[in-house]
DNA sequence: TTTCTTGTCTAACGAACGTTAGGTAGGGTG
DNA sequence: CACCCTACCTAACGTTCGTTAGACAAGAAA
Protein backbone atom coordinates (compact mmCIF):
# COMPACT_ATOMS: atom_id res chain seq x y z
CA UNK A 1 0.00 0.00 0.00
CA UNK A 2 1.56 3.34 -1.07
CA UNK A 3 0.36 6.78 0.25
CA UNK A 4 -1.76 7.75 -2.92
CA UNK A 5 -5.42 7.82 -2.66
CA UNK A 6 -5.51 5.22 -5.90
CA UNK A 7 -2.80 2.70 -6.33
CA UNK A 8 -1.56 2.95 -9.62
CA UNK A 9 1.74 -0.24 -11.01
CA UNK A 10 4.79 2.05 -10.70
CA UNK A 11 7.18 -0.21 -12.81
CA UNK A 12 8.51 2.60 -14.70
CA UNK A 13 12.16 3.77 -13.94
CA UNK A 14 12.61 6.64 -11.55
CA UNK A 15 13.50 8.79 -15.19
CA UNK A 16 10.90 7.08 -17.33
CA UNK A 17 8.39 8.58 -14.89
CA UNK A 18 9.68 11.74 -14.48
CA UNK A 19 9.33 12.47 -18.25
CA UNK A 20 5.94 11.20 -18.12
CA UNK A 21 5.00 13.24 -15.29
CA UNK A 22 6.43 16.53 -16.94
CA UNK A 23 5.13 15.93 -20.30
CA UNK A 24 1.36 15.19 -19.07
CA UNK A 25 1.52 18.36 -17.01
CA UNK A 26 2.50 19.96 -19.95
CA UNK A 27 0.04 18.56 -22.62
CA UNK A 28 -2.98 19.37 -19.73
CA UNK A 29 -1.03 23.19 -19.88
CA UNK A 30 -0.96 23.45 -23.68
CA UNK A 31 -2.17 20.82 -25.66
CA UNK A 32 -0.34 17.80 -27.36
CA UNK A 33 1.14 20.14 -30.23
CA UNK A 34 1.90 22.79 -28.46
CA UNK A 35 4.24 21.15 -25.69
CA UNK A 36 7.44 19.77 -27.91
CA UNK A 37 9.61 17.04 -26.91
CA UNK A 38 12.62 19.93 -26.17
CA UNK A 39 10.21 22.22 -23.69
CA UNK A 40 9.81 18.90 -22.04
CA UNK A 41 12.97 17.67 -22.02
CA UNK A 42 14.01 21.05 -20.97
CA UNK A 43 12.22 20.71 -17.86
CA UNK A 44 13.12 17.09 -16.92
CA UNK A 45 16.98 18.45 -17.22
CA UNK A 46 17.84 16.37 -20.09
CA UNK A 47 17.92 16.31 -24.11
CA UNK A 48 15.17 15.87 -26.28
CA UNK A 49 16.62 12.91 -28.11
CA UNK A 50 16.62 10.71 -24.46
CA UNK A 51 13.50 10.61 -24.54
CA UNK A 52 13.62 8.10 -27.29
CA UNK A 53 15.51 5.90 -25.12
CA UNK A 54 12.13 5.33 -23.16
CA UNK A 55 9.54 6.68 -25.93
CA UNK A 56 9.28 5.33 -29.50
CA UNK A 57 7.77 8.59 -30.90
CA UNK A 58 5.82 11.85 -29.30
CA UNK A 59 2.77 10.04 -30.25
CA UNK A 60 3.84 6.74 -27.35
CA UNK A 61 4.63 9.12 -25.36
CA UNK A 62 1.06 10.52 -25.16
CA UNK A 63 -0.52 7.38 -25.62
CA UNK A 64 1.32 5.96 -22.59
CA UNK A 65 -0.28 9.34 -20.70
CA UNK A 66 -3.89 8.97 -21.89
CA UNK A 67 -3.76 4.94 -21.11
CA UNK A 68 -2.11 5.83 -17.19
CA UNK A 69 -4.91 8.47 -16.93
CA UNK A 70 -8.12 6.03 -17.73
CA UNK A 71 -6.05 3.43 -15.02
CA UNK A 72 -5.82 5.78 -12.44
CA UNK A 73 -10.11 6.78 -13.09
CA UNK A 74 -10.80 2.95 -13.75
CA UNK A 75 -8.71 2.12 -10.70
CA UNK A 76 -10.91 4.98 -8.86
CA UNK A 77 -13.61 3.72 -9.66
CA UNK A 78 -13.33 -0.09 -8.66
CA UNK A 79 -12.20 1.95 -4.78
CA UNK A 80 -15.45 3.13 -4.99
CA UNK A 81 -17.25 0.52 -5.30
CA UNK A 82 -15.43 -1.29 -2.67
CA UNK A 83 -15.80 0.93 -0.31
CA UNK A 84 -19.73 0.51 -1.38
CA UNK A 85 -20.15 -3.07 -1.04
CA UNK A 86 -23.41 -4.15 1.03
CA UNK A 87 -25.23 -1.17 0.20
CA UNK A 88 -28.63 -2.05 0.24
CA UNK A 89 -31.65 -0.91 -1.37
CA UNK A 90 -32.89 2.25 -0.02
CA UNK A 91 -33.12 5.33 -1.55
CA UNK A 92 -30.04 6.33 0.97
CA UNK A 93 -27.85 3.85 0.21
CA UNK A 94 -28.46 4.50 -3.72
CA UNK A 95 -27.24 8.17 -3.09
CA UNK A 96 -24.28 7.31 -0.90
CA UNK A 97 -23.30 4.97 -3.78
CA UNK A 98 -23.34 7.14 -6.61
CA UNK A 99 -22.01 9.90 -3.88
CA UNK A 100 -19.01 7.44 -3.89
CA UNK A 101 -18.05 7.18 -7.27
CA UNK A 102 -18.94 10.92 -8.05
CA UNK A 103 -15.76 12.03 -5.38
CA UNK A 104 -13.83 8.89 -6.60
CA UNK A 105 -13.92 10.35 -10.21
CA UNK A 106 -13.07 13.90 -8.90
CA UNK A 107 -10.40 12.54 -7.03
CA UNK A 108 -8.74 10.92 -9.93
CA UNK A 109 -9.06 14.28 -11.66
CA UNK A 110 -7.32 16.02 -9.20
CA UNK A 111 -4.87 13.33 -6.54
CA UNK A 112 -3.13 11.77 -9.19
CA UNK A 113 -0.94 14.13 -10.96
CA UNK A 114 -1.82 15.76 -14.14
CA UNK A 115 -2.28 12.39 -16.20
CA UNK A 116 -6.31 12.30 -15.75
CA UNK A 117 -6.81 15.41 -16.26
CA UNK A 118 -4.65 15.47 -19.43
CA UNK A 119 -6.33 12.63 -20.87
CA UNK A 120 -9.86 14.57 -20.41
CA UNK A 121 -8.23 17.70 -21.62
CA UNK A 122 -5.74 16.39 -24.74
CA UNK A 123 -7.71 13.19 -26.15
CA UNK A 124 -10.45 15.18 -28.30
CA UNK A 125 -7.68 16.65 -30.45
CA UNK A 126 -4.92 13.39 -29.95
CA UNK A 127 -3.49 12.10 -33.30
CA UNK A 128 -5.92 9.55 -34.96
CA UNK A 129 -3.67 6.64 -34.42
CA UNK A 130 -3.22 7.32 -30.24
CA UNK A 131 -7.06 8.03 -29.94
CA UNK A 132 -8.31 5.12 -31.71
CA UNK A 133 -5.49 2.76 -29.51
CA UNK A 134 -7.38 4.06 -26.44
CA UNK A 135 -11.14 4.47 -27.98
CA UNK A 136 -11.66 1.01 -26.01
CA UNK A 137 -10.28 1.66 -23.16
CA UNK A 138 -12.50 4.81 -22.59
CA UNK A 139 -15.51 2.76 -23.66
CA UNK A 140 -14.41 0.37 -21.17
CA UNK A 141 -14.77 2.77 -18.34
CA UNK A 142 -17.98 4.66 -19.23
CA UNK A 143 -20.02 1.27 -19.71
CA UNK A 144 -18.82 1.32 -16.17
CA UNK A 145 -20.81 4.48 -15.09
CA UNK A 146 -23.85 3.21 -17.42
CA UNK A 147 -23.94 -0.16 -15.26
CA UNK A 148 -23.70 2.06 -12.05
CA UNK A 149 -26.40 4.56 -13.22
CA UNK A 150 -29.08 2.00 -14.61
CA UNK A 151 -28.33 -0.23 -11.04
CA UNK A 152 -29.07 3.56 -9.41
CA UNK A 153 -32.17 3.93 -11.09
CA UNK A 154 -35.60 2.99 -11.76
CA UNK A 155 -35.79 0.97 -14.89
CA UNK A 156 -37.46 3.10 -17.00
CA UNK A 157 -35.51 6.24 -16.85
CA UNK A 158 -32.96 6.76 -19.53
CA UNK A 159 -29.83 7.04 -18.26
CA UNK A 160 -27.74 8.22 -21.67
CA UNK A 161 -27.65 11.31 -21.62
CA UNK A 162 -27.73 11.83 -17.86
CA UNK A 163 -24.22 10.22 -17.09
CA UNK A 164 -23.05 12.16 -20.73
CA UNK A 165 -23.60 15.37 -18.39
CA UNK A 166 -22.73 13.97 -15.20
CA UNK A 167 -19.06 12.91 -16.83
CA UNK A 168 -19.14 15.88 -19.04
CA UNK A 169 -19.50 18.36 -15.93
CA UNK A 170 -17.15 17.00 -13.86
CA UNK A 171 -14.27 16.98 -16.35
CA UNK A 172 -14.58 20.41 -17.44
CA UNK A 173 -14.53 20.76 -14.19
CA UNK A 174 -10.73 20.84 -14.67
CA UNK A 175 -11.24 24.46 -16.17
CA UNK A 176 -12.41 26.43 -12.70
CA UNK A 177 -11.69 24.05 -10.31
CA UNK A 178 -8.61 24.85 -7.96
CA UNK A 179 -8.03 21.64 -5.92
CA UNK A 180 -5.50 23.72 -3.67
CA UNK A 181 -8.43 26.80 -3.03
CA UNK A 182 -11.52 24.50 -2.93
CA UNK A 183 -12.61 21.32 -1.28
CA UNK A 184 -13.17 18.41 -3.24
CA UNK A 185 -15.76 17.29 -0.95
CA UNK A 186 -17.65 19.70 -1.09
CA UNK A 187 -17.29 19.99 -5.14
CA UNK A 188 -18.56 16.20 -5.13
CA UNK A 189 -21.33 16.97 -2.70
CA UNK A 190 -22.54 19.94 -4.93
CA UNK A 191 -21.89 17.40 -8.18
CA UNK A 192 -23.79 14.70 -6.50
CA UNK A 193 -26.51 16.49 -5.13
CA UNK A 194 -27.10 18.39 -8.67
CA UNK A 195 -27.61 15.08 -10.42
CA UNK A 196 -29.19 13.00 -8.12
CA UNK A 197 -32.64 14.85 -7.74
CA UNK A 198 -32.33 15.03 -11.72
CA UNK A 199 -31.55 11.30 -12.27
CA UNK A 200 -34.30 10.30 -9.69
CA UNK A 201 -37.33 12.70 -10.33
CA UNK A 202 -37.58 12.82 -7.03
CA UNK A 203 -36.38 15.64 -4.22
CA UNK A 204 -33.02 15.27 -2.45
CA UNK A 205 -33.02 13.40 0.49
CA UNK A 206 -30.27 16.46 2.17
CA UNK A 207 -31.32 20.07 1.89
CA UNK B 1 -32.97 39.12 -40.59
CA UNK B 2 -31.89 36.38 -41.73
CA UNK B 3 -32.40 32.77 -41.89
CA UNK B 4 -29.69 32.13 -39.37
CA UNK B 5 -31.37 31.65 -35.55
CA UNK B 6 -28.93 33.94 -34.59
CA UNK B 7 -28.45 37.60 -35.84
CA UNK B 8 -24.56 37.92 -36.17
CA UNK B 9 -23.41 41.30 -37.60
CA UNK B 10 -21.70 40.30 -40.94
CA UNK B 11 -19.60 42.99 -42.29
CA UNK B 12 -16.68 40.46 -43.38
CA UNK B 13 -15.92 40.36 -46.78
CA UNK B 14 -16.76 36.85 -48.79
CA UNK B 15 -13.29 35.68 -48.82
CA UNK B 16 -12.52 36.80 -44.80
CA UNK B 17 -15.23 35.09 -43.94
CA UNK B 18 -14.57 32.00 -45.60
CA UNK B 19 -10.83 32.14 -43.55
CA UNK B 20 -12.84 31.82 -40.59
CA UNK B 21 -15.05 29.73 -41.34
CA UNK B 22 -12.72 27.02 -42.48
CA UNK B 23 -10.48 28.12 -39.80
CA UNK B 24 -13.01 28.13 -36.77
CA UNK B 25 -13.76 24.36 -37.89
CA UNK B 26 -10.32 23.37 -38.82
CA UNK B 27 -9.03 24.77 -34.62
CA UNK B 28 -12.33 22.62 -33.25
CA UNK B 29 -11.00 19.25 -35.28
CA UNK B 30 -7.48 19.27 -34.46
CA UNK B 31 -6.99 22.52 -32.31
CA UNK B 32 -5.04 25.75 -32.26
CA UNK B 33 -1.11 24.56 -33.00
CA UNK B 34 -2.07 21.22 -35.24
CA UNK B 35 -4.44 23.73 -37.53
CA UNK B 36 -1.36 25.40 -39.45
CA UNK B 37 -2.19 28.49 -41.92
CA UNK B 38 -1.05 26.35 -44.96
CA UNK B 39 -4.15 23.50 -43.97
CA UNK B 40 -6.35 26.26 -43.67
CA UNK B 41 -4.93 28.18 -46.80
CA UNK B 42 -5.26 25.02 -48.53
CA UNK B 43 -9.03 24.44 -47.47
CA UNK B 44 -10.41 27.92 -48.96
CA UNK B 45 -8.43 27.81 -51.93
CA UNK B 46 -5.79 30.12 -51.37
CA UNK B 47 -2.01 30.48 -50.77
CA UNK B 48 -1.20 30.63 -46.87
CA UNK B 49 0.64 34.46 -46.95
CA UNK B 50 -3.32 35.68 -48.70
CA UNK B 51 -4.71 35.21 -44.99
CA UNK B 52 -2.10 38.21 -43.82
CA UNK B 53 -4.47 40.65 -46.38
CA UNK B 54 -7.19 39.61 -43.56
CA UNK B 55 -5.62 39.15 -40.76
CA UNK B 56 -2.24 40.50 -39.12
CA UNK B 57 -1.45 36.86 -37.56
CA UNK B 58 -2.49 33.49 -36.47
CA UNK B 59 -3.02 34.36 -33.15
CA UNK B 60 -5.30 37.10 -34.65
CA UNK B 61 -7.09 35.00 -36.43
CA UNK B 62 -7.85 33.10 -33.08
CA UNK B 63 -9.11 36.00 -31.66
CA UNK B 64 -11.80 37.10 -34.24
CA UNK B 65 -12.88 33.88 -34.07
CA UNK B 66 -13.18 33.34 -30.42
CA UNK B 67 -14.61 36.99 -30.26
CA UNK B 68 -17.11 35.70 -33.07
CA UNK B 69 -18.05 32.09 -30.85
CA UNK B 70 -18.45 34.71 -27.90
CA UNK B 71 -20.82 37.00 -29.96
CA UNK B 72 -23.19 34.12 -31.10
CA UNK B 73 -23.83 32.48 -27.39
CA UNK B 74 -24.46 36.59 -25.92
CA UNK B 75 -26.94 37.10 -28.98
CA UNK B 76 -28.56 33.69 -28.47
CA UNK B 77 -28.74 34.95 -24.80
CA UNK B 78 -30.33 38.01 -25.74
CA UNK B 79 -33.08 36.21 -27.66
CA UNK B 80 -33.82 34.24 -25.20
CA UNK B 81 -34.43 36.84 -22.36
CA UNK B 82 -36.78 38.49 -25.34
CA UNK B 83 -38.70 35.38 -25.70
CA UNK B 84 -39.75 34.93 -21.76
CA UNK B 85 -40.18 38.69 -21.27
CA UNK B 86 -43.56 38.55 -19.17
CA UNK B 87 -43.02 34.99 -17.68
CA UNK B 88 -44.43 35.07 -13.97
CA UNK B 89 -42.72 34.23 -10.88
CA UNK B 90 -44.56 30.88 -10.59
CA UNK B 91 -41.95 27.46 -10.80
CA UNK B 92 -43.27 26.73 -13.96
CA UNK B 93 -42.68 30.24 -15.52
CA UNK B 94 -39.24 30.39 -13.95
CA UNK B 95 -38.49 26.67 -15.09
CA UNK B 96 -39.34 27.64 -18.30
CA UNK B 97 -37.00 30.76 -18.41
CA UNK B 98 -34.13 28.55 -17.60
CA UNK B 99 -35.50 25.60 -20.68
CA UNK B 100 -35.37 28.55 -22.94
CA UNK B 101 -31.77 30.26 -21.78
CA UNK B 102 -30.87 26.21 -21.99
CA UNK B 103 -31.80 25.66 -25.57
CA UNK B 104 -30.32 28.83 -26.73
CA UNK B 105 -26.82 27.85 -25.61
CA UNK B 106 -27.39 25.04 -26.92
CA UNK B 107 -28.39 26.20 -30.09
CA UNK B 108 -25.39 28.95 -30.52
CA UNK B 109 -22.90 26.00 -29.94
CA UNK B 110 -24.72 23.29 -32.45
CA UNK B 111 -26.49 25.68 -35.16
CA UNK B 112 -24.15 28.89 -36.05
CA UNK B 113 -21.36 27.65 -37.65
CA UNK B 114 -17.90 26.08 -35.50
CA UNK B 115 -17.33 29.06 -33.72
CA UNK B 116 -19.17 28.54 -30.53
CA UNK B 117 -17.91 25.43 -30.79
CA UNK B 118 -14.57 26.46 -31.31
CA UNK B 119 -14.39 28.72 -28.82
CA UNK B 120 -15.26 25.97 -25.99
CA UNK B 121 -12.17 23.62 -27.22
CA UNK B 122 -9.86 26.06 -28.00
CA UNK B 123 -10.10 28.66 -25.46
CA UNK B 124 -8.18 26.63 -22.77
CA UNK B 125 -4.88 26.38 -24.70
CA UNK B 126 -5.18 29.70 -26.76
CA UNK B 127 -1.70 31.82 -26.20
CA UNK B 128 -1.62 33.83 -23.48
CA UNK B 129 -2.29 36.99 -25.58
CA UNK B 130 -5.19 36.43 -26.84
CA UNK B 131 -6.82 34.36 -23.79
CA UNK B 132 -6.25 37.82 -21.94
CA UNK B 133 -7.93 39.74 -24.54
CA UNK B 134 -10.89 37.48 -24.55
CA UNK B 135 -11.53 36.58 -20.91
CA UNK B 136 -13.76 40.01 -20.03
CA UNK B 137 -16.26 39.07 -22.91
CA UNK B 138 -16.41 35.70 -21.51
CA UNK B 139 -16.44 36.58 -17.80
CA UNK B 140 -19.80 39.53 -19.17
CA UNK B 141 -21.46 36.06 -20.91
CA UNK B 142 -20.85 34.13 -17.13
CA UNK B 143 -22.49 36.86 -15.43
CA UNK B 144 -25.24 36.56 -17.64
CA UNK B 145 -25.94 33.45 -16.26
CA UNK B 146 -25.20 34.44 -12.61
CA UNK B 147 -27.56 36.69 -12.72
CA UNK B 148 -30.32 34.59 -14.53
CA UNK B 149 -29.54 31.72 -12.14
CA UNK B 150 -30.06 34.02 -8.98
CA UNK B 151 -32.86 35.16 -10.36
CA UNK B 152 -34.46 32.07 -10.48
CA UNK B 153 -34.03 30.28 -7.27
CA UNK B 154 -34.30 31.16 -4.09
CA UNK B 155 -31.73 33.42 -2.43
CA UNK B 156 -30.26 31.38 -0.27
CA UNK B 157 -29.51 28.75 -2.80
CA UNK B 158 -25.72 29.04 -3.82
CA UNK B 159 -26.05 29.21 -7.95
CA UNK B 160 -21.73 29.21 -8.23
CA UNK B 161 -21.21 25.66 -8.74
CA UNK B 162 -24.18 24.70 -10.26
CA UNK B 163 -23.76 27.52 -12.89
CA UNK B 164 -19.95 26.08 -13.87
CA UNK B 165 -21.76 22.22 -13.96
CA UNK B 166 -24.37 23.19 -16.21
CA UNK B 167 -22.29 25.32 -18.69
CA UNK B 168 -19.56 22.74 -18.34
CA UNK B 169 -22.16 20.31 -19.12
CA UNK B 170 -23.27 21.49 -22.01
CA UNK B 171 -20.13 23.12 -23.42
CA UNK B 172 -18.88 18.90 -22.69
CA UNK B 173 -22.12 18.24 -24.82
CA UNK B 174 -19.57 18.96 -27.75
CA UNK B 175 -17.75 15.82 -27.54
CA UNK B 176 -20.16 13.63 -28.01
CA UNK B 177 -23.50 15.35 -29.27
CA UNK B 178 -24.12 15.13 -32.93
CA UNK B 179 -26.96 17.91 -34.09
CA UNK B 180 -27.39 15.73 -37.09
CA UNK B 181 -28.42 12.72 -35.26
CA UNK B 182 -30.19 13.43 -32.70
CA UNK B 183 -32.65 16.54 -31.81
CA UNK B 184 -31.13 19.35 -30.10
CA UNK B 185 -34.53 19.93 -28.60
CA UNK B 186 -34.40 16.72 -26.93
CA UNK B 187 -31.04 17.31 -25.60
CA UNK B 188 -32.45 20.75 -24.27
CA UNK B 189 -35.13 19.18 -22.55
CA UNK B 190 -32.74 16.53 -20.53
CA UNK B 191 -30.41 19.38 -19.54
CA UNK B 192 -32.99 20.67 -18.14
CA UNK B 193 -35.22 18.22 -16.19
CA UNK B 194 -31.26 17.24 -14.68
CA UNK B 195 -30.70 20.74 -13.38
CA UNK B 196 -33.82 22.06 -12.40
CA UNK B 197 -34.37 20.09 -9.62
CA UNK B 198 -31.04 20.02 -8.85
CA UNK B 199 -30.74 23.99 -8.75
CA UNK B 200 -34.29 23.98 -6.59
CA UNK B 201 -34.09 21.13 -4.55
CA UNK B 202 -37.81 20.06 -5.54
CA UNK B 203 -39.23 17.84 -8.27
CA UNK B 204 -39.51 18.12 -11.43
CA UNK B 205 -42.66 19.10 -12.48
CA UNK B 206 -42.76 17.18 -15.69
CA UNK B 207 -42.10 13.78 -15.57
C1' DT C 1 39.36 -7.61 -16.62
C1' DT C 2 36.51 -7.68 -20.33
C1' DT C 3 31.87 -7.27 -21.96
C1' DC C 4 27.22 -5.73 -22.21
C1' DT C 5 23.47 -2.74 -20.92
C1' DT C 6 21.47 1.48 -19.69
C1' DG C 7 21.00 6.28 -19.99
C1' DT C 8 22.49 10.07 -21.61
C1' DC C 9 24.91 13.22 -24.87
C1' DT C 10 26.13 16.02 -29.41
C1' DA C 11 25.13 16.83 -34.05
C1' DA C 12 22.51 16.89 -37.64
C1' DC C 13 18.58 15.72 -41.02
C1' DG C 14 14.50 17.13 -43.70
C1' DA C 15 10.12 18.95 -43.10
C1' DA C 16 6.93 22.19 -41.62
C1' DC C 17 5.97 26.30 -39.36
C1' DG C 18 4.60 31.60 -39.05
C1' DT C 19 5.80 35.42 -41.38
C1' DT C 20 7.61 39.05 -44.76
C1' DA C 21 8.80 41.27 -49.21
C1' DG C 22 7.57 42.35 -53.41
C1' DG C 23 5.06 41.59 -57.59
C1' DT C 24 0.60 41.28 -60.48
C1' DA C 25 -4.19 41.18 -62.28
C1' DG C 26 -8.43 43.64 -62.35
C1' DG C 27 -12.18 46.62 -61.20
C1' DG C 28 -13.59 51.44 -59.67
C1' DT C 29 -12.67 56.25 -59.80
C1' DG C 30 -10.44 60.81 -61.07
C1' DC D 1 -6.60 57.47 -70.07
C1' DA D 2 -4.00 57.23 -65.59
C1' DC D 3 -4.47 55.97 -60.92
C1' DC D 4 -5.09 53.26 -57.00
C1' DC D 5 -6.89 49.94 -54.09
C1' DT D 6 -8.16 45.21 -53.19
C1' DA D 7 -7.12 40.53 -53.24
C1' DC D 8 -4.39 37.48 -54.45
C1' DC D 9 0.29 35.41 -55.95
C1' DT D 10 5.45 33.49 -55.76
C1' DA D 11 9.52 33.14 -53.25
C1' DA D 12 11.94 33.14 -49.53
C1' DC D 13 13.43 34.10 -44.53
C1' DG D 14 14.74 32.21 -40.05
C1' DT D 15 13.00 29.11 -36.55
C1' DT D 16 11.35 25.14 -34.61
C1' DC D 17 9.76 20.67 -35.02
C1' DG D 18 10.10 15.30 -34.58
C1' DT D 19 13.45 12.21 -35.34
C1' DT D 20 17.91 9.56 -36.25
C1' DA D 21 22.87 8.26 -35.94
C1' DG D 22 26.55 7.55 -33.38
C1' DA D 23 29.62 8.36 -29.39
C1' DC D 24 30.56 8.11 -24.46
C1' DA D 25 30.32 7.25 -19.29
C1' DA D 26 29.02 4.28 -15.52
C1' DG D 27 27.69 0.20 -13.51
C1' DA D 28 26.49 -4.79 -13.58
C1' DA D 29 27.63 -9.38 -15.22
C1' DA D 30 30.90 -12.68 -16.99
Amino acid sequence: MTTSPVDVPTTDSPARARILDVAASLFLEQGYEAASLRRIADEVGIQAASIYHHFTSKEDLLEAILRRGMAVMDEAFTAAEATTTGAGESQADRRSRLAAHVRAHLAALYENGPFTAAHVTTFRTAPAVVRDAIVPVRDAYEARWTDLLNDLTAADVPTGPARLMLLGGMNASVEWFDPTRGSLDDLAEVVTRQFWSGLTGHPDPTP
